[in-house]
DNA sequence: TTTCTACGTGACCGGCCGGTCACCTCCGCT
DNA sequence: AGCGGAGGTGACCGGCCGGTCACGTAGAAA
């Protein structure tokens, strides 16, 4: 059926290579830090090859990056946390799938520094730049839909406290991108002052994520 | 006492107001996209004035920036939030305490809609280049640990769960600052899909940031 | 072998921007 | 009024970078 010729293989073959070096440079300089000749020659490929692949420019290599750490990342990560939708009807198993989601999203991120890098520097493109790609803020809305319907299935449950559950999703993901930048700070520079966060195992991060925002910093024998 | 000449007192309000003008062109651009001609121009100064008061140029105004609105904006806003040690020691006068510290961070917020958008955008600086300016790393650390103070009294009162302080304010403050952000988006573009967050009034945005993060998500029945 | 096409290449261009400095104005002093 | 200097000014410079395009090459076709 897909009988990609050798000529296209090889083709998607440099652009992925092309969009490797282009997360390796984004995540050490930022957007406007980096350079097309750098994230070319990086790339092993003259400039003028970027252009043949990116037309666009930067503008597309960046967008095309973000789609593609969102689609094959995020989306992939979130989905494959909730295969049991049964899970969702008890506290405790809600507990028990946010958990595994908090910490594969950790374990994601620490398998790839470079896209977590690019997150915490250039993300905010993503809030302000929406209009630049309509087909980006629809995969990124994706993400976040395939995290609300657990989040409502498990409030229509009564595993959760009942509030609106997109700016759930986003406070859930805010949470985690906030850790993971705390240890990362704390990890470039172990010399500096206390720490932000402790750089643990990603068990431990999704321990205390789960803990401070699902039993709530509260202490436990206070509430109702 | 402080008897500081006209000309002192003139030179204080210029540099204020250059760095006025440096905020607005940082938040609209951020750090790369803003230009010195542009501040100056918004300043109504000639541009070789700016490396009179900041001989480092864009640098220095930015970090100059950061750290008054780090100082004057976020230190002041946690000071002011615990006025009464006390109240921390029991687990409703501690949720009350940091309900009102939230609100007080929205509200700040929300008359200072540049501060926020430069810290969206450009915060990041912070933690990744904190060699540039020993003073603002300084400066920033002592936010903390305004913060750290409190929720460490709590802690040891019995009202908040025991947990590390200084990731739980690192957590408290990404929560805030997470939640603002969202709103933002929502308000940039109400047209657009389910909003990432409600934008109400700030006590209603401190009732929701409180109740997940303190209460927890997890339905209140269920806890132990 | 010859030809032709697709495509990789990097020298080059034009605009932009951070930073400088010679000039000039304005104010205070005599 | 005349003088001097502190300091504001913006034209200018040099480097940088995104994007282009005429050229070269390699590989397919004949």
């Amino acid at each position: 059926m897909n009988a990609p010729s050798r000529r296209e293989r090889e083709r998607q073959m440099r652009r992925q290579a092309m969009l490797a070096a282009a997360l390796a440079v984004f995540a050490e300089k930022g957007f406007d830090g980096a350079t097309v000749d750098e994230i070319a020659e990086r790339a092993e490929f003259g400039k003028g090859t970027i252009y043949n692949y990116f037309p666009d420019g930067k503008d597309a290599l960046f967008l095309a990056l973000l789609d593609e750490l969102v689609v094959g990342g995020l989306h992939r990560v979130i989905r494959d946390s909730f295969p049991d939708a049964d899970e969702l009807s008890t506290p405790a198993g809600a507990r028990t799938a946010f958990h595994r989601l908090i910490r594969s999203l950790v374990e994601h991120h620490r398998d790839e520094d470079d896209a977590l890098l690019m997150f915490l520097k250039e993300g905010h493109r993503m809030a302000f730049d929406a209009g630049k790609s309509a087909l980006l803020a629809e995969h990124f809305n994706a993400v976040f839909d395939a995290l609300v319907v657990p989040i409502e299935a498990a409030i229509a449950s009564g595993a959760l406290r009942p509030m609106p559950a997109r700016p759930v999703a986003h406070l859930l993901m805010g949470n985690v991108r906030g850790y993971l930048m705390a240890e990362l700070d704390a990890r470039c520079d172990p010399s500096a002052t206390l720490p932000a966060a402790p750089y643990g195992t990603p068990a431990d991060a999704a321990d205390f994520i789960t803990t401070a925002l699902f039993d709530g910093l509260l202490a436990s024998d206070s509430k109702a």
